[in-house]
DNA sequence: TATCGTTATGTCTTGGCAAATATAACGATT
DNA sequence: AATCGTTATATTTGCCAAGACATAACGATA
C-alpha cells in the first residue's frame, strides 16, 4: 500500500568498477568457503562470471583483495585479506546508512 | 586518483517501478517539449520504448502525471499535470541529497 | 610421477531484450 | 471528407551478453 524507495550503490577507482552489491555478495561468500569455486556454487553463478568479477575487483584496487592459491593441498583456495575484510565492512556500513537515509527522505514523495 | 561512489535510486509502489533517473528524464523532456515522441527524440530512445515507459509511470501513479491527448490540432501531445510536476522535483530533491550523502560517507573508503 | 580439485582462460551457442518497421486510431482544422 | 502529426500497438529482425562447455596450468601429497 505504500511507496518504497530503493537504491544501488557502488565504488568506482579510476573509471574501474571497484565494488557493488554482487561482487561484495562474492567476497562474503570466498570469505565463508574459501573457495571461488564454491562461492560460485552458493551464488549461483558460472564460475567463469566469478572469476572474471574477482579479478576486476583486485585490479581495480589498489592492494590486493584476495588471495588466490593455484594447485598443492584440496587443489587451491582463495581467501580475503585483511584489507578486503575492511573494505566489505566499509561498504555494508555505507549501505545501510544510505538505505536508513532514503527511508527518510521517502516522506516528501508519500506526503504528496 | 580517487575513490568515487555512484548510485541509482527508484521508486516503487505496489511492486512497480514508478520513478527512477530514466523515467524523470522522459518527463522533464515530455515538459520541455510538449510532446512523447519529440521527447524521444530528445532523449535518442525509439519512440516505442518512451511510450512503454510512460505507460508503465501512468499505471503504477496514484494520479495521472501526464495528460496525452490524440489527433486534433498538431496532432496531438503530452504535458505534465502538477502532480506529475510535483513527483519530478521530489524526485530530484531526494536523489542530489543522496549524493551529498554519499560523498560524506565516502571518507570511510578512502581511509582504509 | 600420478592424482586431485582448484584457479585461469578460450570458444561457441543461445535466449532475451532492443531496435527497426509497419500500421491503426484519433480528432481539430481546413 | 481530406490532411496532418501525434498517440498507441503488433510484428519482425538483429545483436549482444550470459551461459554452457572445454581445457590448460598448477603444486602439495602420496
Amino acid at each position: 500500500m505504500g511507496y518504497k524507495i530503493k537504491s544501488r550503490i557502488w565504488i568506482e577507482s579510476e573509471n574501474n568498477v571497484l565494488l557493488g552489491e554482487g561482487r561484495v555478495h562474492l567476497l562474503k561468500a570466498i570469505q565463508e568457503t574459501g573457495s571461488l569455486s564454491k562461492a560460485a556454487k552458493s551464488l549461483s553463478i558460472s564460475y567463469k562470471k566469478a572469476w572474471q568479477l574477482l579479478d576486476s575487483v583486485n585490479k581495480s584496487a589498489k592492494k590486493p583483495v584476495t588471495i588466490n592459491s593455484i594447485g598443492g593441498k584440496g587443489g587451491g583456495g582463495a581467501e580475503l585479506t585483511e584489507y578486503g575484510k575492511s573494505l566489505v565492512n566499509a561498504f555494508d556500513e555505507i549501505n545501510k546508512n544510505c538505505w536508513a537515509f532514503l527511508d527518510k527522505q521517502l516522506e516528501k514523495i508519500k506526503s504528496l
